[in-house]
DNA sequence: CCAAAAGTGTTGCTTGTACACCCATGT
DNA sequence: ACATGGGTGTACAAGCAACACTTTTGG
């Protein structure tokens, strides 16, 4: 050993956030160690040897939905000294963005996971309601920095349904005319020749990603600053 | 013990910025421990028990510069297995802001340390030169969306000298007219009835921050994109 | 026919950007 | 007198925001 230094556990928490029903969703499960079993918690777990931090967060992520090669960003780390009354824990938190049609259902549920609306997150355990609050701040400030929504809406979607995502992830209402011009100008989606007749009457256009290289991308800054 | 999980050395590693000579300024020291000792470094430690990482982060700007109540931020934790060669740590970067001419130059000098200019900033240890390119990234964030500054100009300043900053954060040149009109717009600086005329013939206004309460902020987005 | 979402257009306002231009003064 | 940074003003462009209006179609 070459340092002589205090060491700590390390935990990562994922702040895993879906989109259905036109409602943001985050992923909550209810805890199964103790201290605090059986409440309401983030997905999370401790860094293992050989493992960073955000190998750490895939492998949670890929133990609860089954899914892989997810977007991943660091929120902060959580480090209070009492923050845990288990023990002494530094934990990292990051917020993760996923598509919920594709995710293990069966998986979600063995972990006793549940989706619920970020309108509606109950008392987390420790300090997990902060750790929310951060994380979706997180994601606001991504969503206003290039259009988001990737990891988040299926395939194909209409500019009703992004319209949609960003007046969750805002928690306020757009003007549908000055929205759709706003992302228009950034030139990142493209409309194809379908069209979705469920949702209106008139029926809307499907729209999609483009490929990231074909985006060109010049400075996009979103300022998402549409009143509704 | 109540979980059973390994433990890691966590380490805090301080990218302070300092501002002189229309320039910014990166605090570096040579490490006085192995493994890499003697090469340049920056400014970290270890956490200890019953200490936060901001808490570890302080303690470390006291013994480096002396100085206390210092604006810290997280820039991110850098966990990648094999980053230091000693040991597995896991480092957290905090980027701290300092007036350069309140710093203690007696206990800088006994660490070894010296300011250099963002400019030129040496090969670095491990992971560090990366750290601090995300320690100015977090910097740059923070002085597009509010007026930066109060931790690293003097007292009084001139608007010449709050552009100069501006200058060397973003490492490029802003219309001294529009930097001017864009700032007094935001209200948080008050204009003094002194006069610098050291730096200018016709002598330039000094002007000081405004208190915290009666700067009215009302949703302040800098959106710094003017041009030389 | 009516409601409701899709999509386009118009207009006023704010803000960014590029300048021109005067001011004060040390050399 | 002139070069230099300080400070103000102007004019155009770009983007935001509010909202009118037309299209389409299921109920």
């Amino acid at each position: 050993m070459t340092y002589q230094h205090p060491k700590f556990l390390v935990a990562v928490d994922c702040v895993i956030f879906g989109y259905q029903d036109a409602d943001l969703k985050l992923l909550l499960h209810h805890r199964d160690i103790e201290p605090a079993k059986g409440q309401w918690s983030l997905m999370g777990g401790f860094v293992s040897d050989g493992e960073s931090v955000e190998d750490a967060a895939m492998r949670v992520l890929y133990q609860t939905t089954g899914l892989t090669n997810i977007y991943l960003e660091q929120v902060a780390a959580f480090s209070a000294v009492d923050r845990d009354p288990g023990a002494r824990v530094i934990s990292i938190a990051l917020v993760a963005l996923i598509r919920i049609d594709e995710h293990d259902r069966e998986l979600v549920r063995k972990n006793g996971a549940h989706w619920r609306s970020v309108n509606e997150v109950p008392k987390l355990i420790f300090d997990h309601n902060e750790i929310v609050e951060k994380g979706l701040e997180t994601l606001q400030k991504r969503a206003s920095n290039e259009l988001a929504g990737r990891e988040l809406l299926p395939e194909h979607f209409t500019f009703g349904q992004l319209r949609s995502l960003y007046e969750a992830i805002f928690q306020r209402t757009f003007d549908p005319g000055n929205f759709r011009k706003k992302v228009l100008s950034l030139n990142v989606i493209e409309r194809l020749d379908i069209k979705n007749t469920k949702e209106s009457k008139k029926g809307a256009y499907y729209h999609r990603f483009k490929d990231q290289n074909e985006s060109n991308d010049p400075e996009r800054i979103f300022k998402i600053h549409l009143k509704g």
